[in-house]
DNA sequence: TCCATATATATGGTTTTGCGTATATATTGG
DNA sequence: CCAATATATACGCAAAACCATATATATGGA
């Protein structure tokens, strides 16, 4: 028998990205490499605590990493997502630009985000 | 500024597939091109109803057409499907056929399935 | 016309999901 | 240690999704 329950199973991945907040959310990620949740909090005009609800569940899905740095903890996709999860991402985003459009304009206008450190000292 | 809410907005689609029922008819339709319901009912090896309700709902989501030839209703993607989702279903299937391999097997071995006929005469 | 088959929809109930608000935790700088 | 900032989680509720069962509709053949 066929496992129907694959932490990656397609409706387990659909199920993930199948909310508003959730989608963008991702695309914007998929976007931008790393985002924290208060640039999130920002790009989607949200609640914090609704953006953090929605990404401990894509964290949960498997589709999200996460990393401290100082006060902020940066999101992006996970390194062990399948690559057809990573192609069905990337090819919303190519085609849904548009979507995302209001999104990316008001992270890109953000004042104050909080600067990226690769490595430490 | 921009519609969030298009027939096919990234969303709108996931939710769509998010289902498993959904997901396995989407896929063995992408797959197949064309199944009528009871194919698919006996794919799926689920009730009757069940399939039809969310054939229904991937048809009002836009995902699907149908048509009727004689007793039977062929239910295939729909033609005004964007490009982006086909290649999200296609990018889905090519990954996942394993997933699908239990369906599409009683598919395969199904006694009695209707014949199709192309035109008419 | 009557029956069998294929398909669709309605109904009522249970489970799941999403939300707002309140609160907890962790980090940084004084 | 204290206050401020960033983030996570808990709780109670409203809305949505899904299901099984029952029923309606359409087609084809006797």
């Amino acid at each position: 028998m066929v496992s129907r329950m694959s932490r990656f199973s397609p409706p387990a991945v659909f199920r993930c990205l199948a909310d508003d907040t959730r989608a963008r959310i991702a695309l914007l990620i998929a976007s931008e490499e790393e985002l924290c949740v208060c640039e999130l909090t920002c790009a989607l005009q949200a609640s914090q605590p609704k953006i953090s609800r929605h990404l401990a569940e894509l964290r949960n899905c498997g589709l999200l990493d996460h990393r401290r740095q100082g006060q902020w903890i940066y999101y992006s996709l996970s390194g062990d997502l399948p690559a057809w999860v990573r192609e069905i991402l990337q090819a919303t985003l190519e085609a849904q630009r548009g979507w995302l459009h209001d999104d990316m304009q008001r992270l890109e206008t953000m004042g104050a985000r909080p600067v990226r450190q690769v490595s430490c000292c």
